[in-house]
RNA sequence: GGCGGUGUAGCUCAGGUGGUCAGAGCAAGCGGCUCAUAUCCGCUGUGUCAGGGGUUCGAGUCCCUUCACCGCCA
């Protein structure tokens, strides 16, 4: 899109929700930002790849205190998860920016004191009906029956006090700024919806809060804080340490906020408002790019369809998982994640195409060429073909990626490996070899080894991992960058041939995963009598448990009669597990011991429960997409300060029960001893959500 | 209700300004090769290009209209 011609190249993802644990789809943001930022590296660009986390407003201050921890030290701790699970998706972020820093806050205050300079921000009374659960402000016609028509529990009429950013006055300004920069908002078809929604016309914003504490101060009124906008749009410009920095200088503006669709319009209209207030130039490009659904099927905590990236990882490997991510979904547009689809890739684009050529080819190096890279010789038709090709798909690659096209970018690149593949066919080097054409068959050996260079090259932004092991079993000793000569490959160094790099899923490897990863993907065809609705019946019973504590869920409410695990879940694990006592005293067919729910979990927060002399209450990211809590009888032998950031093992399916007032949504397991019981921990970084069989 | 988008082979999708545009990949079938991860290569599609109408010598490709789904706004 933007002609190369500066040094600095700054990507961001938005910056998460703390009160949220990594999910699917904000790994699939931060994993399109890394390849973006690892492609600039490798055409030898100064990256700023920036990622962070939003940890104010009245919402995370609760939680703190559910936690019984000060609001500080709870962000502190949900921060972690989203630091692990970047760096086990080999996500390489420059800066990692949180808005309680100190160089945040400071570079935010500045801001907005600039633009109060211009008059743009004014006090004014605000009401309008408030829930708490969303944190915001509906309009009387909002309501349903005068509920909130996310959470259903009653709104209150606010009127209060609050600062304005007069964005009213900004409208002209902004469809200039449109005008003269039609690819701003990218995909084309949301810069229509950015421009009509801003024709439309524009109401002032609320930016600011007094009803809470947990925020950024507002300059000369210690009674008001930052509302979350004003506060989480300006860490883009506050991570380069504020307009006098270095940082600023070589990176502002950013060249792309990649942006989920539902954030779009606070990227596309108030941000560069804000901005234009300031005084400081707009970002050169917004780009919302689509939802993921699972199977069809929308992601949601209720769904518990939730996938955690890092089991993901875990199972597929993570290189696989960021290819599948980056090839199957049409970045820009709404994809669907399924296993099926993620194997399908797998086998048929990283086994049969690409790890099968570059383990056929080095074979054929080991058997008839000493297993070094052979000398380039003269290249003959065939081989002037194939460096054509190579480079054709090392320029088009290039400007797919530089318009945020990275599924067409590796269509091209997998274009070039049916290239390679149809090259080593009709260059039959075993013939060669047979018919003693030495010179011929070197070209020919090295001609696919170079053409596997420029593969690996290219595909190192996506799968850095085994880009890096391909490059190095070709015996490609260069520092990595964007292919452009060919002819890089050094003779003489050695290959390696190793294990397949990509190894194929077959359809027992396939069932295990699935297992591993608790989906019913490939019917198992030997589930005697254990059909798939029970083993839905219990994901959606763990959803309702889960969901619990932030968002009153809907089920118990409307139907008190029913158990949070859900009526026919809850009745049929009962029933089978009766039966199975009568018909073999003490032993339980293995599909029983497959409906227990084990997982591994990470505990987050931990206290004693008041008046308990052995319960403990602790809060646990067991990959459920948000914190759950659990009541464990376990204070004989730990404090609760001894039991954060543990990994231990839960039952994550098990039926809620209320331990002193307290809903215990899972158990851990512990074995007891001496009349303590000892909790059961994993050693090894296993995430969080792992299923434990 | 307003605006916009999408609807093309079993599946996922390409198809500026109308005339090799009826395609690719996957799946399936057949054949070949044997260096290779049951891999690779080649061949195989009678698809109403959502339905209807229109413009044109000629329309997935432009216009009108109906239907389905989706997005933004109200």
């Amino acid at each position: 899109m933007d002609s190369a011609n500066r040094p600095g190249y700054y990507v961001t993802t938005p910056i998460y929700y703390v009160n949220d644990v990594p999910h699917l789809g904000t790994a699939y943001t931060t994993i399109a930002a890394d390849v973006f930022a690892r492609f600039q590296r490798l055409r030898g660009r100064q990256v700023h790849f920036l990622t962070g986390l939003d940890e104010h407003g009245q919402k995370i201050a609760e939680a703190a205190e559910a936690a019984g921890l000060e609001p500080k030290a709870f962000v502190d701790r949900m921060a972690a998860p989203f630091r692990e699970a970047w760096a086990a998706l080999d996500a390489t972020p420059d800066d990692f920016i949180r808005t309680t820093e100190d160089r945040h806050q400071r570079v935010v205050q500045g801001l907005w004191s600039r633009i109060a300079t211009t008059g743009d921000i004014y006090k004014g009374m605000y009401e309008d009906w408030y829930c708490t659960g969303c944190e915001a402000y509906y309009t009387e016609k909002d309501l349903i029956g005068g509920k909130c028509p996310v959470h259903e529990r009653p709104a209150t009429k606010m009127r209060t006090e609050s600062y304005f950013f007069r964005l009213s006055a900004y409208q002209e300004r902004l469809l200039q700024f449109y005008a003269a920069h039609p690819d701003f908002v990218l995909p084309a078809s949301r810069m229509n919806e950015v421009v009509r929604f801003v024709e439309s016309g524009l109401r002032d914003l609320s930016i600011s809060r007094a009803n809470f504490r947990w925020g950024i101060p507002v300059p000369g009124d210690d009674d008001h804080v930052m509302y979350v906008w004003f506060d989480a749009l300006a860490n883009y410009v506050s991570a380069l340490g504020g307009e006098d920095a270095a940082d600023y200088r070589t990176f502002w503006p950013a060249d792309v906020h990649l942006v989920g669709k539902d954030i779009l319009r606070f990227h596309a209209v108030y941000w560069p408002a804000f901005l234009i207030a300031a005084g400081l130039p707009a970002p050169r490009h917004v780009f919302a790019h689509g939802w993921l659904t699972i199977n069809g099927q929308k992601m949601s905590k209720s769904l518990r369809n939730v996938v955690e990236p890092r089991r993901l990882a875990g199972c597929y490997g993570v290189d696989a998982v960021r290819y599948y991510l980056m090839r199957d979904v049409n970045f820009g547009l709404d994809g669907d994640f399924s296993h099926a689809a993620l194997v399908g890739r797998i086998n048929a684009d990283l086994a049969n195409d690409l790890g099968n050529l570059l383990n056929r080819t080095i074979a054929l190096v080991e058997k008839l060429a000493g297993g070094v890279v052979p000398p380039a010789g003269e290249p003959g038709e065939r081989e002037r073909a194939l460096r054509e090709a190579a480079e054709r798909t090392a320029k088009l690659a290039a400007e797919e990626l530089d318009a945020f096209r990275p599924h067409r970018a590796l269509e091209a690149i997998w274009a070039l490996c049916g290239e390679g593949n149809r090259f080593v066919d009709a260059a039959a080097p075993w013939a060669l070899a047979k018919a003693g054409k030495t010179a011929e068959l070197h070209a020919v050996l090295y001609a696919a080894l170079e053409a596997l260079r420029w593969i690996a090259l290219m595909t190192l932004p996506v799968m850095p991992g085994k880009a890096r092991v391909a490059l190095s079993r070709i015996g490609d000793v260069e520092p990595p960058a964007w292919p452009a000569a060919w002819g890089g490959l050094r003779s003489g160094v050695k290959v390696v041939r190793g294990d397949p790099l990509f190894p194929r899923i077959d359809a027992d490897r396939e069932k295990e995963l699935a297992l591993m990863l608790g989906i019913d993907a490939g019917a198992p065809e030997t589930a005697v009598g254990q059909p798939r609705a029970e083993a839905r019946g219990s994901d959606s019973g763990t959803a309702a448990g889960v969901a619990g504590p932030a968002e009153p869920s809907v089920a118990p409410a409307q139907e008190p009669n029913r158990t949070l695990l859900g009526g026919t879940a809850a009745e049929s694990l009962r029933g089978q597990g009766a039966a199975a006592t009568q018909r073999v005293e003490g032993l339980v067919p293995y599909d029983h011991f497959a409906k227990l729910e084990l997982r591994i979990a990470r505990v987050l927060a931990a206290e004693k429960v008041p008046k308990a002399d052995k319960l403990i209450r602790l809060s646990i990211d067991a990959g459920d997409g948000e914190p759950r809590t659990i009541v464990a009888g376990i204070a004989a032998r730990y404090q609760p300060e001894q039991l954060v950031g543990k990994r231990i093992v839960v039952l994550a399916n098990l039926e809620p029960r209320k331990l002193r007032g307290i809903e215990s949504r899972g158990m851990l397991l512990a074995a007891t001893h001496d009349g303590k019981p000892c909790v059961l921990t994993v050693e090894d970084e296993i995430p969080p959500g792992t299923r434990v069989s």
